[in-house]
Formats: C-alpha cells, sequence, structure tokens
DNA sequence: AACTTTTCCCAAAACGTTTTGGAAAAAGGA
DNA sequence: TCCTTTTTCCAAAACGTTTTGGGAAAAGTT
C-alpha cells in the first residue's frame, strides 16, 4: 500500500490541508515548509489518488477515443502515429487516453456516449469522419468538449485538426504535369469519407492550374470493403483504357493491389507508369522501387488535437481552433517523366 | 447537467442510501420501491457517476495497455482483433482500457510504472512479451494483477493466454512433409521475444516427426527493423543454397518480402514454393494466388485475457490461469505439393 | 505602543457514491 | 395480547483529495 496525503501530513506534522497547498506550490506556504514537504513526499513516494482528486475537481481528467478496426485505418503506421502523438501529449499533461473499439458506426456511437453520457471523459477526439457524421452533431448539441482529426459538414463551428489532402493532391498533380504527364488518374477513397473529397478537390484543380482536361474515365473510387471494387480490380481496368494513364496518385493504403495489377499487365512501376500514394507506409520505403508520397505529419497532428482539445475542455470557443496542416511531398523512384 | 444520486433519491422521496441499494438489487429494499426507483432512474437517465463510485469502492474499474509501435505488431488485423476482444469485454465489464503508447522499452516501463504506481488502474495486460521480460517481474514484485498475453521465462507463477504456436508450426510442417515437401525452412520470428521460441520448437517437432533432418542453412531470423535482414533479403539468400527448400513457413507479416524475392528470382508462390504463415492478415485473403496460413483466434483470446484478468483482480490465484489456445490452419493456395 | 498588513497555517466543507449499523414498522408466533 | 422475527428504510461515516474561509503570529507603520 502506498502513502496517503493524511498519513504524509501526519509524518510531517502538518495539516492536509498545507501539504496539499505546498505540492501545488501555493503562495500561502513558506517555502520552507514547501521544501520539506516536497522532498518527504519524493521520499515517501506520494503520489495523489487521481480518483480522489478527479471526485473534488470534478474533471475526470481523461479523454476518449473510440476506433473502428473495419476500416482499415489501422492498417499501417498512420494511424499508429497520430495516436502516438495523441497519448504522448495527454500524457504530458497528466490526462488519460481511455479507448474504445467499435465495430460498426453503430457501436461507434453506443461507445461515445458511453463515455459522454457515463462522465467518464471530459473530451473526445473523433477520427476517420464522414461527410454527414451523427457524432458531431450529437456533441454539439450537448455542448461537449471535442476535436475532429479530419473536418465534416457541419455549419456550426467546432474545433479540428485536418490534413490539407487538397493542397497535397494539388501539388503532386501539378508535379506529375510539370514532368510531362497527361493522362493522370485518381484512385480515391472510400466515398462518404469526408478525406477523399478534398483530394479530389486537389486532384482537378491540379488538372486546371496545369491546363488538363478532366477526364472522369480516369477517376475511381476505391472500397476497402468491397473486393470487387479492390484497387487491384480498378488498376486493371483503368488500363483497358484506349487511351491509359502515364501516372495515378492514390493512398498508399492501396499500393498492394495497384502494384499487382500493374505486375500482371507488365508495367514497370516508376518506368511505365508513375505513382504517388498518399500517406508515407512502411512499404512505400521498403519497396523496390520506392514510392513517392504526400507524406502527412500524424504524430505532430495528434499533438495538436490535444492541446486544442485541452484548450476547449478549458472553456475556450472551439471555433478559434481550425487548423490546416500543409502535407509535404516525398520524390522517390516512382515520379518519373512518362516514356 | 444531469442528475445527481441525491437529487434522485429527493425526487422520489427517499433517502440516498435506499435509492442506491435499490438500484443496486439490495434485498432490503421492497419490490415495489424497487420498481419505483428503478423507473425513475430510467425516466431521469440517472447514471451514477464513476468517479465517486471508484472512489468509495477502491477501485479504478480501469486496466491498462501499453503498447509500442516501434514492433510492427500493428500493421494488421491480429493485433486490433485482439484489442477488439479486449475492448469490448472490459465495456462489458463496466471498466475502462486506458491505453499507452510507447516508442521503446523504456518508455513502456515507464508508462506502465505511471498506471501502476499512480494508482490508475487495477491490472495490466500485457502483450509483445520478450523472453526475459523486466514488466513481469516487476508486477510480481509488487503483487500487482495483470495476465500476459503470450509467455516469458518467469519461474514464479502468473496467469497468461497464450496462441500455441508450437503446435500450430508442427502441424503445418507435418502438413508440407505429407505433401512430399523435404526441404522445408523457417523464417522465424524476431529474437528476443517469447513467441518464436515456441515456432522454433513446433518446426523442429514437425521435422521429427516426419522423419526429416534438421538443416540450419533453413532457419533464419528476421528483424523487423533491421532492412539487412528483412525477410526479402533472407528469402533471396535461402535460395542460393544448392539446395533450396521447396516450402517457407513464416510469419504473414513478412509475406510483401517474400513475394517479392520470389518474383525477383521467378518462382510461383504455390506452385514452385510453398508458403505457409502464421496469422490471417488481410493480404493473405487477398493476395491471388492466396496464402496458406496459420489463423489465431485473436479476439477470442483478447476477451479470455479480460475476463481473466477480472478474476485475478478479485483476488484468484493468478497460477490457475494458464491457458494455451490452439491455432487452425487455413489451406489455401500457396500450400501444394512440390512440384 | 498601538494599529495595519503580510505571512503562514489549518479546520471544515465539499465532490457523489457505497457501506455500516441501526431503528421503526409490519408480520408472525404463542 | 405480548413477544419475537422479519421487512423496510435511513443517518452517518467513509473513500482521499482540493477549496473555502478564516485566524494566529510575525512583520511593518505611525
Amino acid at each position: 500500500m502506498t502513502i496517503n496525503l493524511k498519513q504524509l501530513s501526519k509524518l510531517l506534522k502538518l495539516s492536509p490541508t498545507t501539504v496539499s497547498r505546498a505540492l501545488a506550490d501555493y503562495p500561502d506556504v513558506s517555502a520552507k515548509t514547501r521544501a520539506r514537504v516536497k522532498q518527504m513526499a519524493i521520499q515517501q513516494g506520494y503520489q495523489p489518488n487521481p480518483v480522489a482528486r478527479r471526485l473534488q475537481k470534478g474533471k475526470t481528467e481523461t479523454i476518449g477515443i473510440v476506433i473502428t478496426p473495419e476500416q482499415n485505418y489501422f492498417s499501417d503506421t498512420f494511424f499508429i502515429d497520430l495516436l502516438s502523438g495523441i497519448s504522448n501529449q495527454i500524457t504530458r499533461a497528466g490526462y488519460e487516453l481511455i479507448l474504445g473499439v467499435a465495430s460498426d458506426e453503430e457501436h461507434e456511437m453506443q461507445s461515445m456516449r458511453r463515455m459522454v453520457e457515463g462522465k467518464r471523459v471530459d473530451g473526445m477526439i473523433l477520427t476517420l469522419i464522414r461527410e454527414q457524421d451523427p457524432r458531431v452533431g450529437y456533441l454539439l448539441d450537448r455542448d461537449f468538449p471535442f476535436v475532429l482529426y479530419g473536418r465534416t459538414r457541419e455549419t456550426r463551428p467546432y474545433a479540428f485538426v485536418d490534413m490539407d489532402g487538397k493542397q497535397a493532391f494539388e501539388k503532386a498533380c501539378t508535379y506529375l504535369a510539370g514532368l510531362g504527364h497527361r493522362r493522370i488518374a485518381l484512385l480515391n477513397g472510400e466515398p462518404g469519407f469526408m478525406f477523399p473529397v478534398g483530394c479530389r478537390e486537389g486532384y482537378e484543380s491540379g488538372l486546371f492550374l496545369s491546363g488538363l482536361e478532366l477526364d472522369p474515365d480516369l477517376i475511381r473510387e476505391w472500397k476497402h470493403k468491397d473486393p470487387s471494387q479492390s484497387s487491384y480490380r480498378w488498376t486493371l481496368e483503368l488500363f483497358k483504357n484506349d487511351n491509359p494513364p502515364t501516372s495515378i496518385l492514390f493512398q498508399t493504403e492501396a499500393v498492394n493491389g495497384i502494384f499487382k495489377a500493374l505486375d500482371e499487365l507488365d508495367l514497370q512501376p516508376g518506368k511505365d507508369v508513375a505513382l504517388i500514394g498518399y500517406d508515407d507506409l512502411e512499404i512505400a520505403r521498403i519497396h523496390r522501387p520506392s514510392l513517392s508520397v504526400l507524406r502527412p505529419q500524424a504524430r505532430e497532428a495528434g499533438q495538436r488535437v490535444v492541446n486544442i482539445l485541452l484548450e476547449v475542455i478549458k472553456g475556450e470557443d472551439p471555433g478559434k481552433f481550425q487548423e490546416i496542416h500543409q502535407v509535404e511531398m516525398v520524390i522517390r523512384e516512382t515520379s518519373l517523366p512518362p516514356s
């Protein structure tokens, strides 16, 4: 059993009040006793019981996040980087991160409600945001602190940290066009989610800035869960076109299927078809030829999400915190000019 | 703001004691008032404040887990399945799961100590167990409840749920031998961890049962973090052998490198080289040819881990809970007889 | 010296539950 | 009817902190 505030104060022949205030650096305790208290606290290994503190403070010092394995969000380092940034920053603040794993949208909501209505957290972090996302309305309605990693279609102000998918895809697109590519395909992420919306905007804007026509045949939406719409299938179909693309933009998640399809088509990635993926997953670095990518700084974003959430919990206006982070492009071996 | 026990009892014209006991189904409250209390509680949406309950009960109703992204444990559905089983069972028990993300062994320990010594959790779940794992000794020394997913070298009794890697690899090995394979290679997991030890035992035992000689040249240890010892490199080297293998056993995590190496060597997976991976990752199902695998039931294991931990927290003897789960084999397209 | 301000400390209350130890009312037994 | 048992409820204490609202002693001021 570890030591108590009461026991510690008895040891010091002081009141619990004074000990508590000494440890919290209140000015109304003399430097001498403060030092004495702190030293004894360390010596005795005293740590205030967080549960008691939470009850008194009326805060849980806890924030919640719900993840869904169905989405392949977890599939590589990107999400764990985000989570790592979140976790470290939360720990630094002396808070706790509680995790829910939900199998689908319904359980996702249920898990969140348990946290919110059960007074188990002071704030929520939301990821994998959909265009219409009921979670956002729910939290706004009850004025509960939250921050989105991503954005949604919602007119009321709320806090978010988002990656600038638009700017990223625009940059990649103009880069390829600058190399001489005229047929640039987009294998976009799953419809319904917000992120692919920006990607497409960036893609279209990139084409426009480069003076290229938009060809609807070159745009596909890839559904992770549906094998009939796998990246592999889509890539094969893409090259059935009489006028096939010379380059593809896509989410790195989809790279296995693309490589496989290109292999079957006897096309060499990089040489015959330029490729740029979104997310710097491990496979992008390891693969030969290595994959050029757009690299979001997931860890930094996770830290920002937490810092913002702590501000919102303190009572700051969420509308003040709307950050769109730039995404850098890493040129590797798969972004050559057309042959 | 939501309703209070005191407020609720005032509404019912009962004492907080009686309301509390009615909701907890104590026998010393009449059926009539119990019903009345419960109905009102539902109507008012009353939920006991978990923080207050925890303080009174002297339990945090929380269990902790620390994950490390460096290990590529997270790389696919396996770990998220485990986590999903853990999370759901914890929720069912009315408990909370708090998550730490640590970048290395040192922070892993630090994160765990914060949870344990800071009285933030009632029990710990440990994964990715090493042969010599300081976490186990630490927890045993202070008699703190915990359950391992995996095993370690430790003589004192402790609770664990482990996958029978030995049986799995033995089964895969004898299966391949039964097909006529005489040269079976093992691309084993990272040394230092406990799991590969069992894999190797199973492999050796499988060879022995099939009357095959052990050839040390056919055994490799793959290090995830070290590119010079990547599965790709090892596979290439394996086939420099004058007497190369006709089949490989490995952890599915390594499959990309193996496929790539085989491709370069102009060997067809399944046809020229039989393959069986451990873990039924998505790529195993999606790849053509689809990969035969050993499939651990990670979700079920996660549930067991939690149920056991709850028993240990209640005071049950941890030594009673030592479970080794069988692993099934899924035959797909990469386990044909040698050509 | 007498008053005011500052410094340093503390007792009591509060956070919202559950548990302890009765006590009053009702029911049963003779 | 009187005593015993059962049923049903509740006041008070406890969990371990932090905060509130002083109060005594020391230091300044005049």
